[in-house]
DNA sequence: ATATAAAGACCGACTGGTTGGTTTGTTCAC
DNA sequence: GTGAACAAACCAACCAGTCGGTCTTTATAT
């Protein structure tokens, strides 16, 4: 085991150098270099420096994508979905960070054939969302004077901006971090019928005992 | 009058672009010939490529720290000040779209000497909105359970991911956006009797009349 | 007021380093 | 022997930055 192929040791490189140095702040010479490859190594896995971008966004965006439908399918009332959508969503972050940030930083220079696909997916990924935020309102347990579209993107861009500041050893597990991330949204969004029904649910974590 | 300088007309030019295709994605050469200018002009404004970048995030960044400052001067509780604060952040958007996407863009690329300055200025504009979360905890308008930390960037987060999907001519004004930010932070933030008490003030504005 | 000098704004052809990508030839394993 | 990987030289395009020079404005001297 530990027999890393030479592409995931590529993209491995190339991850952590695109994170801290920005896709056009790494040459593929360097890449190549410190992964332990050669130029020619690196041609014969990847059509072109564009096309390693292009791959890193679209595993983690497809990752994602699937971890979001999954818990649309595995729960059943709009409250406890859009909880464990957050959740796995949050989580993904101490796993695909370095993907995150590139993902988010870098993605004006994907060209056009490839930056197609990705928003198709990231497209699906914010419609999973807004779809569970409609049934909530229409089911009664969030509030009907919300926007479901400022609301989400509301709840996507407060997820979504801990690739900013999240360091994965930092004071604050990312448990911590989803939890008061989904208490900050039930608080906002819940009807006051929905809020005495949910608060002995396994979703409403943050009590006093947390700081 | 309309009478454009030089520099004014390079700045101007280089936010588009930039914003569009990334510091990157577009070339003095570009910058210069869309604006009317030379390379000589564009040398004697800058010092270089990197200073514009600079110049760019300074403006958004002073800007953005001065209306924060004056927001928490002129209210008196700590949920009149962060409603302003967050409003006069909000509005920002409208009028400083290009610098918001380049500032969170491209600051990767800035320079070390550059970048150390404006994440002193960045950093104080965090401090603001954490001091007052930490009065409002104090003064018992705030729930007692929250991070001041995570709420912060959870405010933050969602006020910042708005550069990525706010369009100047769609279907929200600024207005209702903010509206809704502030409606969404009250409803998780305010402790039960702040509710009561705030329910008829100015900022308390997304009613039912409003999808 | 006029001539002259100095300063600053601006121009654009040119340069030199960088970098993505290619090519050629080789090694090694299955 | 076929395909995965390496090594190294090579190329063409690109692009930030330079430099010598012109034109305009301002300051100075007579």
């Amino acid at each position: 085991m530990a027999e890393k192929t030479l592409k995931e040791r590529i993209i491995d490189t190339a991850l952590r150098l695109f994170e801290q140095y920005g896709y056009h702040g790494v040459t593929v010479d360097r890449i190549v270099t410190e992964s332990n490859a050669s130029k020619g190594g690196f041609y014969h896995n990847f059509k072109s420096k564009d096309e390693l971008l292009y791959h890193i966004h679209d595993v983690f965006i497809t990752y994602v994508l699937n971890k979001a439908q999954e818990a649309y399918q595995n729960y059943h009332t709009p409250t406890e979905r859009l909880c464990a959508i957050v959740q796995s969503f949050v989580k993904v972050f101490h796993l695909y960070k370095p993907h995150i940030t590139v993902f988010y930083q870098e993605s004006t220079y994907l060209k056009p054939e490839y930056s197609q696909k990705i928003n198709e997916k990231r497209d699906e990924f914010k419609q999973v969302i807004f779809q569970v935020i409609r049934e909530g309102i229409e089911a009664g347990e969030f509030r009907s004077e919300l926007s479901v579209e400022i609301t989400g993107m509301s709840i996507i861009g407060m997820v979504n901006w801990t690739y900013k500041w999240y360091k994965p050893n930092g004071p604050m597990t990312i448990e911590q971090i989803a939890a008061h991330f989904i208490d900050f949204i039930l608080h906002s969004i819940l009807t006051e019928e929905a809020k005495q029904k949910a608060e002995n649910t396994m979703f409403f974590l943050l009590n006093k005992q947390m700081v």
